[in-house]
DNA sequence: CTTGTTTGAGACATTGATGTCTCATATGAG
DNA sequence: CTCATATGAGACATCAATGTCTCAAACAAG
């Protein structure tokens, strides 16, 4: 059976997001492999988790990406954004959860990019008004992050369903939970 | 010097908050007293995690009791609950995070006891008529807890200031990113 | 088929965290 | 002051995870 990687990746994050602190055993064998070929491609836990996170970096690059955060107004960007957030929310939320509690000694830079991409269409949305100016980009950017990790773990356990996914969070995020009179 | 319990928590989840696999001695060394003291009061890990999740709880419960989540419209009791949150907002944050990348082998049953005032609380304000139907309790209950812990991190790392809590979070939370018309 | 490469299984030593113990010292109650 | 108790510092054994190695078997390329 040839060894593949992003495979062996994905099963690694699936284990590590409800049992961060499992063996190596126990991520070998959740990958279908044995312990001595995961240490052959990453050599410690360090180099996987590196692994992990450069994966799940690019995913999410490749997500931003073709949500094509420029085109359009600043509020289909987001719905864009979300929609296509969905079959990585997982693993992303996974990295940003352990981005915190395992503070590595630097940060990713490409996550630091993707950071800033996400920023930049929240004040492009409050530039052409279409979004209100007393919030920050940056901790909307967070907030953002903060509410697809809180629905991919409700996702995850069963208490929601997949398929509400982007409608429960743009819905928050963009109209908020104060019911309103219908728009003129 | 006299063993301040609850001191040592909090300073055990100071550390724990950016550093999830400190050791005993780190922990004990952040708490300024010996590792040896530490084992006294808490042996093992797994003992201090639990009496870590304890005095999570306990703060919370206070926290939402304080917040008297029947007073009053539904909108402004959240506004309460999430004023109120702050001083905690680090070690709930701590808390929900480890909830996910630690399973647990079971949940907290206090820990289940808010989440079921709160969620509560958002159902009051849909009979009310204040909050919009289509967003489960259940998950903003989660979203409450996501948007909370992003905020929390935020103002950890400096990229926001703690005085600006509560607006950020209920200004998102209840009236959404998008512009309106000024309220007739 | 033959050859070179990769994997799986397991043995082994090493490392680091942990649990446990002792003893001197500090602290507080009486 | 005196005694009982708790703490700090450190030694020590133990245990679990890890890194490293060997060797046989599976596999792919030629």
């Amino acid at each position: 059976m040839p060894f593949d990687r992003d495979h062996v990746l994905r099963c690694a994050a699936d284990l590590l997001s409800h049992k961060a602190t499992a063996t190596q055993d126990e991520i070998a064998k959740a990958a279908g492999i044995s312990r001595a070929t995961l240490h052959r491609h990453f050599a410690g836990r360090d180099a996987l988790i590196r692994a992990l996170e450069d994966l799940g970096v690019r995913q999410l690059q490749e997500v931003v990406d073709q949500a094509r955060l420029d085109d359009g107004s600043a509020t289909e960007a987001l719905v864009r954004l979300v929609e296509s957030t969905r079959p990585v929310a997982g693993f992303l939320a996974f990295l940003a959860t352990e981005n915190q509690l395992f503070e590595g000694e630097e940060v990713n830079e490409g996550w630091a990019r993707i950071d800033a991409q996400i920023a930049a269409l929240f004040k492009r949305g409050q530039e052409s008004g279409e979004f209100r100016i007393d919030l920050s980009p940056v901790w909307l950017t967070e907030a953002l992050y903060g509410l697809v990790s809180a629905t991919a773990w409700t996702v995850l356990s069963g208490k929601t369903a997949p398929r509400d996914y982007t409608e429960m969070i743009t819905g928050l995020m963009l109209g908020g939970l104060e019911r309103r009179a219908p728009q003129p």
